[in-house]
DNA sequence: TTAGGGTTAG
């Protein structure tokens, strides 16, 4: 007869090896609760100072945002060997903090531990700037660190990410490189591909030696960014073997190239989805207004469990924010604040900016108070909000409070302020700020900012002086700014400037039905019939009748409903109508007119 | 090390 198995070695081997294996995955780990525990239990078992367990105990801390905490372990260990010196460079450049990677640099050489390929490789990764890149390449040079292509390489893709300076400076790289690899073909091709040079690209991607999958999605994406989706179809059918990639970019280009059934018909049918090939779905179908097939895909993909990251949570807010699909993005807020996540400044700017695109101000006020480590674009995104609802002076309170915590402003918080104006009818303050824009900070105003100069000085009655900004203006200007001239004639029953404003509009842009009916009204409120018939026939002539019509769509409870211009369509219509009379009946009663389309 | 999804401006 067999002995029964003792009980309590093998609970305590188990428990031993569950605690092995859990510190073999440690800087996979995401759960920040778990992630305490083990690191009480590292403590405890004195294995903080271990070479492996210390870099990986850094990882998983930087994972869950808790940046205290990894220099906290760091600085425990007695000498840091260059794995972990990488490690916390790399912890920075994940939480946004180039800066600090830069600095930790600095310590490391000076501590007498040298660089390795990975430390070039995270710092190059923190770079935002030529100047940057630049510098650590002059030091790579002076060390010469050209024993393996692994430090060239990332040279190249770091520079082909700086603009059209840095892909030329990547080209030299690339041309006086006595040996390269595929990494370096397929680094050079992804950067062409990036500046849209894809002629030279298919060229460099011809002439290589060999390709493999990389090489050939690179290509792909080439075919797919300059939207010629029938070549990036054929490529995609060429190629040797597709991965989860090769999918999700022929998916992507579908659904950007407006065929989102088709992007549909290949999603379904691939053989495995990842978080981001559900992102370009879910977001695809936001982006287009979609917000029905949005969200039901939103919940399937979490039903397969999969744990969104930052980039998927901003690419999917963005999306909601754009179409004004509330009931998404609440959805996703939810799930955000569900989970121990602790969200990125990253991620909460785009919630701001989804509450304030969906009309959600309060929410979006209050997320913004709560953002611990605000950068530009949060305020950026929170004065324009309160702009774009007609909270001016609320919008110029909150710009006197940005500077005053030390934040300098950029063309785009000008742009917010300058509108901020225009639709509160602040013309004072506005021609105050654009002044300061160049007098005090050095920046140059571009057309955005004259649009909404001569917006406000057009909505504000000053309609000679509009017309004399535009003329003065280093620019030609554009359909926004035509168009925003040609509202306020209508505001201001300028017939003959109207006309003119007319004429400009039509060679732009004649295929805009909009710019006619706004002329029609104005003769309409002139009482100027004749002209009203002629506008017309002119709309006639050149086609801007066949222009499409615009929709206007409203969300409830996650069903999406369509009104056009006149339409009796929806099954609810009479009620609609009568609500709209009544609505209309009560403007007049408080004495404003509303517009009518003629 | 290379490839796919990304926040602020009309």
């Amino acid at each position: 007869m067999q002995m029964p198995a003792p009980i309590r070695a093998p609970t305590f081997l188990s428990r031993r090896r569950l605690f092995e294996q859990k510190l073999s995955d440690l800087h996979k780990c995401t759960d920040l609760n778990q992630l305490k525990q083990l690191h009480a239990l590292i403590y405890k078992s004195n294995l903080h100072n271990h070479p492996f367990v210390a870099p990986k105990l850094v990882s998983a801390l930087s994972l869950c945002r808790q940046m205290a905490l990894a220099v906290n372990v760091f600085d425990q260990v007695e000498e840091p060997n260059s794995h972990l010196w990488n490690t916390l460079i790399k912890a920075y450049v994940q939480n946004s903090r180039p800066d600090k990677a830069f600095e930790v640099f600095c310590e490391m050489r000076c501590s007498g531990v040298s660089p390795d390929n990975y430390t070039y490789l995270f710092l190059l990764k923190a770079c935002s700037g030529l100047k940057s890149i630049k510098m650590i390449h002059a030091h790579v040079e002076k060390c010469n660190f050209y024993s393996d292509l692994f430090v060239p390489n990332s040279l190249i893709d770091a520079y082909s990410k700086c603009g059209l300076t840095g892909l030329e400076e990547s080209k030299t790289l690339f041309g006086v490189m006595s040996e390269r690899d595929l990494v370096t073909y397929n680094s050079m091709i992804s950067g062409l591909v990036k500046a849209g040079e894809l002629k030279e690209a298919r060229k460099l991607f011809d002439e290589m030696p060999e390709r493999d999958r990389v090489s050939w999605n690179a290509i792909l994406d080439g075919y797919v960014k300059a939207g010629e989706m029938r070549t990036a179809y054929q490529i995609f059918e060429k190629m040797p073997s597709r991965d989860v990639v090769s999918w999700s970019t022929v998916i992507s280009g579908y659904a950007k190239a407006g065929d989102i059934d088709m992007a549909k018909v290949l999603f379904d049918s691939m053989p495995a989805k990842n978080l981001v090939t559900w992102t370009i779905m879910i977001s695809s179908y936001a982006e287009k207004g979609n917000g029905k097939e949005a969200v039901g895909l939103y919940h399937r993909m979490e039903g397969e469990k999969l744990r969104p990251d930052d980039t998927s949570f901003v690419s999917i807010l963005s999306a909601s924010a754009e179409s004004g699909l509330l009931g998404l993005g609440k959805k996703v807020h939810q799930s955000i604040t569900k989970t121990s996540y602790k969200c990125s400044t990253l991620v909460n700017n785009a919630l701001v900016d989804m509450y304030c695109k969906c009309g959600s101000l309060n929410r979006a006020w209050s997320i913004f108070n709560s953002i611990e480590r605000k950068d530009l674009i949060s305020w950026n995104a929170m004065i324009h909000g309160l702009a774009m609802h007609g909270h001016g002076k609320n919008a110029l309170q909150l710009f006197d409070r940005m500077k005053r915590e030390g934040f300098e402003p950029d063309k785009v918080t000008f742009v917010a302020v300058l509108s901020a104006c225009s639709h509160s009818g602040l013309v004072k303050d506005g021609i105050h700020h654009f002044y300061s824009m160049e007098s005090d900070y050095e920046i140059a105003p571009e057309i955005e900012h004259y649009g909404c100069m001569i917006d406000l000085l057009g909505r504000g009655g000053c309609l000679n002086e509009a017309f004399g900004l535009l003329h003065s203006m280093p620019f030609e200007p554009n359909v926004v700014i035509w168009s925003s001239l040609l509202g306020a004639c209508r505001m201001h029953n300028a017939v003959e400037l109207a006309n003119e404003v007319l004429d400009q509009l039509v060679k732009l842009d004649p295929e805009n039905a909009r710019n006619y009916s706004m002329m029609s009204n104005i003769h309409a409120n002139a009482g100027d019939w004749g002209s009203v018939a002629s506008v017309r026939s002119r709309m006639k002539e050149t086609g801007g009748e066949r222009a499409n019509k615009g929709v206007s769509s409203i969300e409830l409870h996650d069903e999406f409903h369509e009104f056009t211009v006149m339409d009796t369509t929806h099954p609810k219509s009479d009620s609609i109508y009568e609500t709209v009379d009544g609505l209309s009946q009560h403007l007049r009663k408080i004495a404003c007119v509303p517009n009518v389309v003629v």
